[in-house]
DNA sequence: GCGGCTGTTTGCGATCGCGCAAAGTCATGG
DNA sequence: CCATGACTTTGCGCGATCGCAAACAGCCGC
């Protein structure tokens, strides 16, 4: 394996202001690997035997249950870390993960944690920050799904993606990586019909533009009206 | 405040096979608290300056949206860590906790976090395990909510509560603290008129019995098999 | 350039669960 | 013992969303 350069995560956020020794601590014991789009990283129910950082690319975190319905966890963006089951103890990753685009991934071998929490306690610091933030934000997708109509739970995750991962176009916002109508549907816990109507509803009243696995936000703000657009309470 | 002693925490899961200078470690900087059932223990959005672990009773986590809708995220059990926002970096907590009964609570000041975990490691590891199970179940929540029918979540739910503060009767394992049908709802994101509907209808196939704030499980297998009842995939 | 595949759109009927409304029923305090 | 309030039950109608089915359309490889 080629060594690796601290550029490579220097800028990062997660390493905001660790020293280049401690950098070169971090990537001494990581692999960097590539995966083509659709390929699986890791799959649910494997044993953990690593954990992860995506540099560039973008990876779906899937949930399979036993009745074989799948649920989209998340989207991570470059620079989170994920697959950090063991961390918490956890001896089998509890889903999938799937690169939506090409990526390139760091990989650390799980027995490297403790020596890397022990010489730099930031790391360990910042794992805890990425899955309190995670738990904080799937606590708020239980409270939209428990509330919220599906048209505003599908704008609110289209916002959140094009947010996450917009780019700028002649046409508005698009979201940077293939993404289905399926894909949002198992978002926000509804079926590709209802977001393929709802998607049609607004294209006709041009909030967003379509296409074939390509969503384009024309109307930003529109949008985040009818997230707040308030039915119950 | 009187001196704690060790006995108070030395039988908890988290604090397994820790030497009693460590107890007393984690212990000095703790103060007990008495709440009254409906009393609440901290407020979502208040400033997080503590967190605490759970002696005795029941306490319900509870987010309210903008919009006033209250989605209940879990009941603790004895012997857990709540309200560790501070842990994962952020200044005020992302929801309240309401005492569901008559509550102990152990109360350390963030302060004290960073002593803490320098001195006894396993704390820190114990804190992040539970938000990481935490995470799990959450992640799993969203599953239900996405996949599953009304009849099935309530039916799951009911069945969480037994599992985790069941109490055998005569009549068969009812839930040991007070909760509506209200409430139910919101752990599962409905209304508590099809609550009481279901309720009603388990009750007439013997399958539970209510009561006013109660609920007793007289049929749990059948009550499985109501939550596994696969209907879509 | 032409299948064939994958993803998208759309119609229609069925239904689950909600919202509203009103009537019980149980516990508590005066 | 009764009044009061909190909790629960139940009926009814409606609407959002699903499930099924079928037609369409962009893209890839041959």
């Amino acid at each position: 394996m080629p060594p690796l350069d601290r550029s490579l995560i220097a800028g990062l956020p997660a390493f905001a202001g660790l020293t280049g020794d401690q950098l070169d601590a971090i990537l001494s014991p990581a692999r960097s690997g590539r995966f083509a789009r659709d390929a699986e990283i890791f799959g649910q129910d494997e044993e953990a035997t690593a954990f992860h950082l995506l540099l560039s690319g973008h990876v779906r975190v899937v949930r399979t249950s036993p009745e074989g319905h799948q649920v989209i966890a998340r989207y991570i963006a470059e620079g989170e870390l994920f697959g950090i089951a063991m961390a918490m103890g956890r001896t089998t990753y509890p889903a999938s993960a799937i690169a939506a685009a090409d990526c390139v991934v760091l990989t650390w071998p799980n027995a490297a944690w403790p020596d890397l929490q022990a010489r730099v306690p930031a790391f360990g610091a910042s794992a805890l920050q990425t899955i309190g933030t995670r738990l904080q934000e799937t606590q708020a997708t239980v409270m939209e799904m428990a509330t919220e109509q599906v048209e505003q739970r599908i704008a609110r995750a289209v916002l959140r993606l094009v947010q996450q991962s917009g780019r700028k176009t002649p046409d508005g916002i698009e979201i940077d990586f293939p993404i289905t109508r399926q894909d949002i549907a198992e978002m926000t816990g509804t079926t590709l019909h209802t977001v393929s109507r709802l998607l049609s509803g607004w294209e006709q009243r041009g909030l967003v533009r379509g296409g074939r696995q390509k969503v384009t936000v024309v109307d930003p703000h529109a949008l985040m009206l009818i997230a707040e657009n308030r039915r119950k309470g």
